[in-house]
RNA sequence: GCGAGAGUGGCGGAACUGGUAGACGCACUAGAUUUAGGAUCUAGCGGGCAACCGUGGGGGUUCGAGUCCCCCCUCUCGCACCA
């Protein structure tokens, strides 16, 4: 009677020996190769989720891969354990964020090892802990010297009911996702990082990552980059001092430009109507636009409205007076808040000029054509040839581009510029719950950093959380009064919070010294690890996350801490776990508790499904037929290894040995066979189809008769086959495999084994299937010696009595060989 | 609207550079074992009685197309007044 499968017996008995015995700790004086794998660590809210499981199970293969590869691996793990959701259960629960954030942590890492994860649990970090942010503090205090961390007032969302600033995606259809009051813009002194500085390095590093990278993310870093090459054009007031300054990519069109808008909080906009007999109207209309929200503002298809200020200005260019509007589509935020408004060739140009009657004059016109301005339908917004653009005509849209960009410089009137979409990161949160942002603000000092011998300015634990808005640290009077670094004098200390973004932006480097002490980062330590070869985590971070630590990398670098441009080499994004056709989520109540099903299954089975049921950066279809389905797999794999082994324990492995038959030369092409495409499929993150072939190879040496099992005949092949199965599924499921390769009778341990490499000379065949179609359909098949001649497959392939019956004597016109592979015979008629 | 990706059995998904479509798993059917249920094992499993037809639809290239080209439809994701 063979022992039952005890999943949960085994998996603790190897994950306790894993801890034991430090598998998976790991230095920097080994002299392997060094592997980098990380996983997105997680926030820790409670518990782990499905999400979770997946992105680690990822992971986890691809570091005992490489481990098993004879790489030095580093696979840590940590937390991202600032942020809003503690601060909110203080609120409602009255536990202090602190506590809640730590027993949330001490569970979730228990569920963590529950799973088996190989991680050097000696780096483990929190960045909430102070020895973590007192050196982001640190940081903050170098980029403040550096003119990289600034202060400025920014218009912003906020919430009137939660006195705080919101991010813009927790600003939902204009109204606060929490309490669903109106959200207002409201202007605020924030603080930002100048990451606009490296915006033409992160977009041009974007084509070296290409490759590593998801082309999908890469699009969406370079849209958020938004670079546009362009010019800025002066148009000099009418009837009063000063010019207006406009952006535009089309200068090509200048010549059409018939009149300007600008934004409603334009600095000149209300400026320019004063003593008009527009005057109210701007003002009115000026007031409402402000009153909108972005979410709203931003909706392409709200109406395209503006209003006359009264004032003109001059085209420079065609020297003609033209109106100036304000308008509601013009953002403040991009370009100069200003734009030349060309309606024959811009669309949002041509409605307002269509509604408000204004001209709309043709300069660019399509080759072989030309526009006429009553004609038009549409504006014409491609490039084409200039024309009515002075000495300018003829030209082409790009060269005209250059020209006009040459001709603004020489007359004064502009230059050719580049802009950006991107905007400085606002790192300024008005909570509790994150890393204090180290400077003091003294009436005779003005702002003043703390000094870095007085770091970490740490976050008090004895607040109140009312939940009636603000910081609590605002309120704090033993947080916030302090004195001045400068001049000892009373001074009141920043209470603003950093975004947990700037945690998230340099742990990984934090991963290669977690215990260093006297500063940021052990640069030898660092340098050793840096950059992460392989990066595993959800899309939803593809410019949020990703960004930021690619910035925070290069002002590290900037500053000497670090020694690379980029933090992550290669990035896989996995897919979410769906089930019933929606996201898993408490709100969908279609979620499926990890620890239910450890405990019904075991992690191995969990681990087995996840990365069996979809490649990993598809979506994955939760089912639980799925699930029983990974468990069998695991079950027979148990029962044949045990029994077999037990056969066979006197005998070793040879996955080289002689085959005493034509049955076992195909027994032993199999086996290498199946190392050579599960080593080929975890290389390329094809998990699904690598577990395919090892089940294919466990049903091919199941299918062996009863005496072609006999222990004196090729037993040595048998075992092979046995123990390539378990090696090849280590990376999966360690745990059964670790229990099964021990009863086997090995000591190494699994993790430690080296990865099998299959034999080419073991993979030839001695006789090959040859598909014979007639005309393209596939007619017979013909078995044939691997090194027949061509001529000989010919004969063979017409001689088929099958092909022969399609072949009916009509004459053959054709014949084409795939060399090993196919015959196509072609026929008339 | 723009950009990217994807449409393959009842389901999840295979198919490297054009060359046996549906690997592997799930579900299902029949049988064996079992007092029964579960588990396990064996066989079958795209459609059609057949010739044949089948990878969203329609054209095309090719000896041969899921794969390449053109047009169209649907879905997912991202961006979205960016001047």
């Amino acid at each position: 009677m063979i022992e039952k499968y005890e999943f949960w017996k085994i998996e603790e008995k190897w994950q306790s020996e894993w801890e034991r015995e430090e598998s998976f700790v790991v230095g920097e004086d080994s002299p392997r190769p060094k592997y980098y794998l990380l996983e997105m660590f997680p926030y820790p809210s409670g518990r782990i989720h499905m999400g979770h499981v997946r992105n680690y199970s990822i992971g986890d293969v691809i570091a005992r891969y490489k481990r098993m590869r004879g790489f030095n691996v580093l696979h840590p793990m940590g937390w991202d354990a600032f942020g809003l959701p503690a601060e909110n259960a203080a609120i409602a629960n009255k536990v202090h964020p602190a506590r809640w954030t730590v027993e949330n942590i001490d569970y979730m890492r228990s569920q963590l090892k529950k799973m088996g994860f190989s991680y050097d649990w000696r780096r483990e970090l929190a960045t909430c802990d102070a020895d973590y942010y007192r050196w982001e503090q640190l940081f903050f205090l170098e980029m403040l010297r550096r003119g990289l961390a600034y202060k400025r007032s920014s218009a912003v969302n906020w919430c009137t009911s939660c006195e705080t600033v919101l991010a813009n995606e927790q600003v939902v259809d204009g109204v606060c996702w929490r309490c669903e009051q109106q959200v207002v813009m409201r202007e605020l002194p924030q603080w930002f990082f100048r990451i606009t500085d490296y915006a033409d390095e992160l977009l041009a590093a974007c084509d070296d990552l290409a490759g590593g990278w998801p082309d999908k993310v890469l699009t969406m870093q370079r849209n958020w980059i938004g670079k546009s090459i362009g010019a800025e054009i002066r148009f000099p007031l009418v009837d009063r001092e000063g010019d207006l300054t406009v952006f535009t990519t089309r200068q090509d069109t200048v010549y059409g430009a018939t009149f300007v808008s600008l934004a409603a909080e334009h600095p000149l906009a209300l400026d320019l109507a004063e003593g008009t007999p527009q005057q109210q109207a701007v003002r009115e209309f000026a007031a409402q636009v402000k009153r909108m929200s972005h979410s709203r503002r931003d909706d392409a298809d709200m109406e395209k409205e503006g209003v006359f200020t009264g004032s003109y200005c001059v085209n420079p260019f065609t020297e003609e007076k033209i109106p100036i509007y304000v308008a509601n589509f013009v953002l403040m935020e991009y370009g100069t808040g200003a734009v030349m408004a060309v309606p024959a060739h811009d669309q949002r140009d041509f409605e307002f000029a269509r509604k408000y009657d204004l001209p709309v004059r043709p300069v660019i016109h399509p080759a072989g054509a030309t526009l006429a301005a009553e004609d038009m339908t549409e504006a014409f917004v491609a490039d084409g040839v200039m024309a009515g653009s002075g000495p300018f005509n003829g030209l082409g849209s790009a060269e005209g581009r250059a020209r006009i960009a040459a001709s603004l410089e020489e007359k004064g009137w502009g230059k050719g510029t580049v802009r950006y979409r991107l905007r400085d990161w606002g790192i300024s949160r008005q909570r509790y719950w994150g890393a204090p942002i180290p400077v003091v603000y003294c009436d005779r000092c003005g702002m003043v950093p703390v000094p870095e011998d007085e770091l970490p300015v740490r976050l008090p634990t004895n607040v109140e959380f009312t939940g009636a808005g603000g910081s609590p640290l605002a309120s704090l009077r033993e947080f916030h009064e302090t004195a001045c670094p400068r001049c000892r004098r009373p001074a009141r200390r920043e209470t603003d919070t950093m975004d947990t973004f700037v945690e998230s932006s340099w742990y990984f480097a934090r991963y290669a010294c977690p215990d260093e002490d006297r500063q940021p980062l052990d640069r030898e330590r660092a340098n050793y690890w840096m950059a992460v070869d392989q990066y595993v985590g959800g899309v939803e971070h593809a410019v949020l996350h990703l960004l930021y630590a690619r910035f925070f990398t290069r002002v590290l670098r900037d500053m000497g801490w670090l020694a690379v441009d980029e933090p992550f080499s290669n990035l896989l994004t996995q897919g979410m776990v769906i089930k019933d056709g929606a996201k898993m989520s408490k709100s969908k109540n279609n979620v499926v508790d990890p620890d239910e099903l450890i405990r019904r299954y075991g992690a191995d089975t969990a681990r087995l499904f996840t990365l069996f049921a979809a490649p990993p950066e598809k979506d994955l279809d939760w089912s639980d037929q799925g699930v029983e389905g990974a468990h069998r797999f695991l079950n027979r794999v148990w029962r044949f290894a045990m029994h077999h082994g037990q056969r066979l324990s006197g005998v070793a492995a040879d996955a080289g040995a002689e085959p005493a038959s034509d049955g076992f030369r195909e027994l032993r092409r199999r086996i290498h066979w199946t190392i050579k495409k599960v080593t080929d499929d975890v290389e390329r993150f094809h998990f699904n189809t690598a577990i395919a072939a090892v089940m294919e190879l466990h049903n091919a040496v199941n299918a062996l008769s009863a005496e072609e099992l006999e222990p004196d005949c090729n037993a040595a092949l048998v075992k092979a086959a046995l123990e390539t199965e378990v090696v090849l599924l280590a990376p999966f499921v360690p745990h059964v495999t670790s229990e099964l390769w021990q009863r086997l009778g090995h000591r190494e341990s699994l993790a430690d084994v080296t990865w099998p490499e299959h034999s080419e000379a073991a993979l030839v065949q001695e006789t090959r299937l040859i598909v014979v179609q007639v005309n393209g359909k596939l007619r017979g098949k013909i078995s044939v010696p691997a090194d027949a001649a061509e001529e000989d497959i010919e004969s063979a392939a017409l001689a088929d009595p099958k092909v022969a019956g399609f072949l009916d004597g009509r004459p053959v016109k054709r014949v084409i060989q795939v060399p090993g592979r196919l015959v196509n015979v072609v026929i008339g008629g």
